[in-house]
DNA sequence: ACCAGCACGTA
DNA sequence: CGTACGTGCTGGTG
């Protein structure tokens, strides 16, 4: 029998658009696909199991319906459908056209309408009809021959709604289903029921009225709240009966018997598409089932695997035949950090199809020894995912790895930066279509079930070895897999060390700090609670602006979301405004609480050892910066006086003499320089004079010996402000100079500096073209919203356009440069070791004697990390803490 | 228990 | 109405 499959394609568009995470799915341009991928991934899926004969699919063509015309709210809670979202239709629509499959739609009708009317005159022509949608409107065309496929959740886990099932769910025939709408309500179409009147109490009054109209004609006899209720919408329920109502009788210009489906597609079609849209492994998924399914295809559910748990003396043999030449995906569980981590057991999933799995607590001396030497053996190549944290596990195990040939995490942020998370299930089931058996995302091994555990493991190293295919393709047209090879991946031993390393911590000094912060946090507390004649939270916002600009009455601050601000500025504005006491006593309170917080979050994090061990991530900042967290060392306070005090805390260990920090002086501006090949900027440079001043005395054609601070304060401001697309407002309120000022500033700025102004245009310009920008390394940041209609969006782009090729040369500099220090202490046979990096700056902890040849060694790889157009600049402090070796 | 918003430290 | 981060608090939601 003929089988006719309708869809609903902005519904089951819509529900895949909010399924799937509009951030996961986007092509290298920008292009988001979420909804197109999770409406393909659907369709592929109901027409390999329902095999229909016949498939059509209608669209809704505008907002503008006879419906709307009828009750000018309908649908009217519907926000706006995102751009991200309506710029997606067209692409579906591109993608049923490679498919040969017709398309629907009919101004001033709803899709429902077309669906309707097609599945009437299918029916009447005997064929059998399922209908995919998400509105359920579309339940009345139910029969013993029509059924709905009405997405649950997702867009893999369809409903099929038969007659029986209508029934189930909502105790009434479906012809009867709108009646029951008419009287509970749609929310998802603004149309508001009769309030009291849910499902149940609706079917059970059609069950004993026979009928709507007769519920209406006999609403008088209702007895109770509910019938009050319903006699008092009775104008609603006949109106939303009116609209939920579906046509079955448009003139559409096909019917049914012209639908009629074949695979014999033009598969050059599908596959410019499928290539437009980079959905390689959709596009595997529809050639498999076109090819009939005598492959193995892989499913949405996960797939399972045979995992060999390695017993005693099996280890060597197994990676003697399995793991000897090719890459193999390797997963390790247990505690992947850099404190106290442990190694539970590793799994590896060879290119031959088989994999293995090794209980770490289990292994005898020479299983552990066979183990160890192929982890340790450079020839035998390993795919692992974020492979930091394993290397601290293994480590733990007192084994080392060697042989990285990719870490999928880190293929993946270089080609897609901007991602918040790499997580390998979300990455397994965006680019293998396999979801991951359900282990714990700590790396944590389940207690008592190891097959489970064997099992989950498996699944993770074969879809990383997996994952690797895929990406090393995508990589392979892109400068991403140098960057991968010869920068990221090597760094991760370095940072790995870094992070077991620690810095030393003078926990006493921590301690004092701690009571004298606290001290002065009490009084500074009591000094406010003294000003205003009441103890309010002086840390909370709201009661604050309750205080400032109710009780006080003071002038209002610049808005937030909720409110208006109470920021430090503000606050200091206000000051000057007031002289009230309250707010000298509230910024104290603020500063002195603030530093305590962070003395205490320190506290917190020293181990045993005596030494904090921060963990840096490197796939978290888009512009390629690392980060730094549990605790974050790169935000330790410098400025004021109280703040280095806190530095004063980070100290020399046992065995090591002295501290040692190594920074770049302005290599933002450098790398501007040298990108810019402004003359003016690289000879400020290369005159080895103060900068700023030196950049003064040419924008104000003066000497710089007469150049004060006021002006070369304005420059400097003009300077840091550049590569971040500081705007002449931005810079008036930094200067407490008006906007006219400013942008005369900028103008004479530029007006010196006109390669830099040329430099910052260009690049705007060009990512707005190629959609992306570019480091001096080739690391890429992608920016679609440079296309944004939207002003704000757009904007923000483009200072994101401005920044990210310098901040991430600087940061692909100073990568060089720690491989560069890391290796070349090594070389030297020293004992001192690299601790920190701050972005632009380097903390070493210096053994005993060999402090001249580490700052030599030091300034030498930091300065030639890249071959500019201007000298790297490095200065070099010592100290025994960190606050006397900085500078 | 989780989340958004605010505030604030660094480069 | 300047980029890139991480953390801790409050006060709202579940």
């Amino acid at each position: 029998m003929d089988r006719l499959l309708l869809i609903d394609g902005h519904s089951v568009a819509y529900r895949a658009f909010f399924a799937l995470p509009v951030d996961n799915f986007a092509t290298t341009t920008g292009q988001h696909t979420n909804a197109v991928f999770g409406f393909t991934s659907m369709l592929i899926n109901v027409l390999r199991d329902e095999a229909p004969t016949h498939v059509a699919v209608a669209f809704d063509v505008s907002r503008q319906t006879f419906r709307l015309e009828q009750y000018p709210d309908y649908k009217g809670n519907r926000s706006k459908s995102p751009q991200e979202f309506t710029g997606q239709i067209p692409l579906i629509k591109q993608v049923l056209d490679a498919l040969h499959i017709q398309t629907f739609e009919k101004d001033g009708f709803e899709a429902d309408d077309i669906i309707g009317t097609l599945a009437t005159q299918a029916e009447a022509a005997g064929m059998e009809v399922l209908i995919c949608t998400g509105d359920r409107d579309a339940l009345q065309l139910v029969t013993g021959t029509t059924t709905v496929l009405y997405p649950r959740k997702g867009v893999s886990d369809l409903a099929r709604m038969t007659p029986e099932a209508v029934q189930d769910k909502y105790g009434v025939a479906p012809a009867n289903y709108p009646d029951i709408a008419a009287m509970v309500g749609e929310t998802s179409d603004n149309l508001p029921g009769v309030p009291g009147v849910g499902p149940k109490t609706a079917a059970k009054w059609l069950g004993q009225f026979g009928s709507l109209d007769e519920i209406i004609a006999k609403v008088d006899q209702i007895p109770g709240k509910a019938g009050e209720s319903m006699r008092a919408h009775l104008d609603d329920v006949i109106r939303n009966r009116s609209i939920n109502a579906l046509i079955r009788d448009l003139d559409l210009p096909a019917g049914p018997a012209d639908l009629a489906f074949s695979t014999e597609w033009d598969r050059d079609a599908i596959h410019t598409v499928f290539d437009a849209l980079e959905f390689a492994a959709l596009r595997t998924r529809l050639f498999d089932y076109l090819g009939g399914g005598d492959e193995q295809v892989a499913t949405d559910t996960g797939v399972s695997i045979d995992v060999t748990v390695l017993g005693a003396g099996q280890v060597q043999p197994w990676l003697d035949e399995h793991a000897a030449t090719d890459a193999v995906g390797l997963d390790v569980t247990g505690v992947l950090r850099p404190v106290a981590p442990r190694a539970d057991a590793v799994a590896i999933a060879a290119a031959d199809g088989a994999a293995a799995w090794i209980d770490t607590s289990t292994l005898d001396p020479a299983d552990d020894a066979a183990l160890k030497a192929w982890l340790a053996d450079a020839d035998r190549p390993k795919v692992l995912h974020d492979v930091k944290g394993q290397v601290h596990a293994l480590a733990a195990q007192g084994w080392t790895l060697a042989g990285v040939r990719a870490d999928t995490a880190l293929a993946t942020y270089l080609v897609k930066p901007d991602q918040r998370s790499y997580d390998l299930a979300d990455l397994s089931l965006r680019y293998l279509k396999r979801e991951l058996g359900v282990g714990d995302d700590s790396g944590q091994l389940a207690f008592d079930d190891d097959s489970a555990g064997a099992e989950t493991a498996g699944q993770r190293a074969r879809a990383t070895l997996d994952l690797w295919g895929v990406l090393e393709t995508e990589l392979e047209q892109q400068e991403p897999l140098t960057l991968l090879r010869d920068l990221e991946l090597p760094l991760v031993d370095v940072l790995a060390r870094m992070e077991a390393r620690g810095i030393g911590v003078d926990s006493e000094h921590l301690d004092t700090l701690h009571a004298e912060f606290t001290e002065r946090m009490l009084a500074a507390a009591q000094d406010a609670y003294d000003a205003i004649g009441r103890e309010v939270n002086l840390g909370s916002p709201k009661q604050l602006q309750e205080v400032l600009f109710e009780q006080l009455e003071m002038p209002k601050t610049k808005r937030t979301k909720t409110g208006y601000t109470t920021d430090a500025e503000a606050l200091q504005q206000l000051f000057v405004k007031t002289e009230h006491p309250f707010l000298a006593a509230l910024l104290a309170h603020r500063d002195v609480t603030r530093l305590r917080q962070t003395v205490e979050g320190l506290q917190k994090t020293v181990q045993p050892d005596g030494r904090i061990h921060t963990t840096y991530a490197q796939t978290i900042a888009a512009t390629g910066r690392l980060s730094s967290a549990d605790p974050n060392l790169q935000n330790i306070p410098i400025r004021t006086e109280s703040g280095r005090r806190i530095r004063e805390a980070f100290c020399v260990g046992a065995g090591f003499d002295t501290l040692v920090t190594a920074d770049y002086s302005q290599i933002e501006m450098r790398i501007m320089a040298h990108l810019s090949e402004d003359a003016d900027l690289i000879e400020a440079f290369r005159s080895g004079h103060d900068f700023h001043t030196v950049m003064a005395a040419k924008v104000f054609e003066r000497d710089p010996s007469d150049i004060d601070g006021g002006l070369r304060a304005r420059i400097k401001a003009m300077n840091y402000g550049l590569a971040y697309g500081l705007s002449s407002y931005g810079l008036s309120q930094q200067l407490s100079i008006t906007t006219g000022e400013a942008q005369a500033l900028m103008d004479d700025y530029f007006e010196t500096f006109g390669g830099v102004r040329d430099y910052l245009r260009g690049v705007v310009d060009e990512a707005r073209q190629t959609g992306f920008t570019e480091t001096i390394m080739g690391r890429r940041r992608y920016l679609p919203d440079l296309q944004s209609d939207n002003r704000q969006r757009r904007e923000m782009a483009e200072r994101m356009a401005l920044n990210a090729p310098i901040q991430g040369s600087a940061a692909d500099i100073i990568k060089v440069a720690m491989l560069g220090v890391e290796r070349a202490l090594d070389e030297a046979g020293l004992t001192s070791r690299m601790l920190l990096q701050v972005h632009d700056e380097l903390v070493l902890e210096v053994a005993a004697g060999e402090k001249d040849q580490v700052e030599q060694l030091v300034r030498d790889q930091m300065a030639s990390a890249a071959d500019l157009s201007v000298p790297l600049d490095v200065s070099v402090g010592v100290g025994r803490t960190w606050h006397e070796a900085g500078h």
